[in-house]
DNA sequence: ATGAAAATGAAAACCATTATCAATAAAGAT
DNA sequence: ATCTTTATTGATAATGGTTTTCATTTTCAT
């Protein structure tokens, strides 16, 4: 089991460096809790999961540090409708996993879906095609969600 | 030309009645900026417009107003990433008028398009019958948006 | 016209996010 | 290891769109 748990640099202390960016404690933690959660955590959601190690951390930095990683495409930054900002690593090591979401409206439970990029791809591209052609749009990226009830919700009275 | 100034109540005044809502002064004038714009406007330029004919009418309402109209499902409320929410009548008399939209990032510039291509509706159609089935979701609704660049902020320096 | 209930406007409160700024910590050079 | 420069941080205050509050006004069925 090569590198699995070696304990080397993260990978992306790298990205921070190459962007001319310091590696610090509150940014290692930051990227360290977003790397284990599959949730679209808020600033605070964040601030409160670090705070458990590093009390010394603060809310700003939590901000700043998320508009930096979103800057440098490492993070996105999405609005499902509750007033706060979320926040979700937009690749591992392995890479890309650009993806859409399922928002539910009944518990605000959002759910993500790459099952069906594939396929999506193929028509979405075309799409952007006469999109762009149509109205002379240089399309550099989308936002595809779909709302409705979850398992869940659809079972409540 | 049948209707066409006949000034009978405008065709939304059922709309409130249906929910037991009054009719009163500012609903209307609300609703009568909505519906002579194509724009995206916010509740500060609903607000502005309204102010010149009703001085009297305040910020507060047109929120309130906006609220009451969202839920009616009169009106369509979008963020498209300035701070603030956007209005946008959902229908007019002759029905809804569903649509997507072109988000220039250069100069906040949004472009409605309801002449979707094929694709965008094959695309659609079967993503929600597929996600339906994988999750046992029930999409009610959809959010589509496509970020990028105007004719003009393409041809900028 | 009357009166109960709904709707309004002014002002204060909310609250997520930003700006300020003195103190601290990272990283290259010595 | 120490020094030096300067990016980074944390506490605090400020911002700004949106909500709440509550006394006053308006609607509309009677
Ligand atoms: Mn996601
Ligand atoms: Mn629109
Ligand atoms: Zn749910
Ligand atoms: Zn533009």
């Amino acid at each position: 089991m090569p590198g699995r748990k070696a304990k080397g640099a993260p990978w992306w202390q790298g990205r921070f460096r190459g962007y001319g960016y310091r590696m610090t404690v509150p940014r290692e933690a930051i990227v360290g809790v977003l790397s284990e959660t599959s949730k679209h955590l808020s600033a605070e959601d964040i601030f409160l999961e670090v705070h458990k190690v590093y009390p010394s951390i603060g809310l700003t930095t939590i901000y700043r540090t998320l508009e930096l990683l979103v800057q440098m495409g490492l993070v996105f930054k999405f609005d499902f409708g509750d007033k706060r900002a979320r926040y979700e690593l937009a690749e591992g090591p392995k890479g890309k996993r650009h993806h859409h979401h399922l928002v539910c409206i009944g518990c605000d439970t959002v759910i993500d879906y790459t099952d069906f990029i594939d396929e999506e791809i193929e028509l979405l591209g075309q799409t952007e095609k006469g999109l762009s052609k149509k109205f002379n749009f240089k399309i550099t990226n989308h936002l595809i969600q779909f709302y409705g009830l979850c398992k869940r919700c659809q079972n409540k009275k």
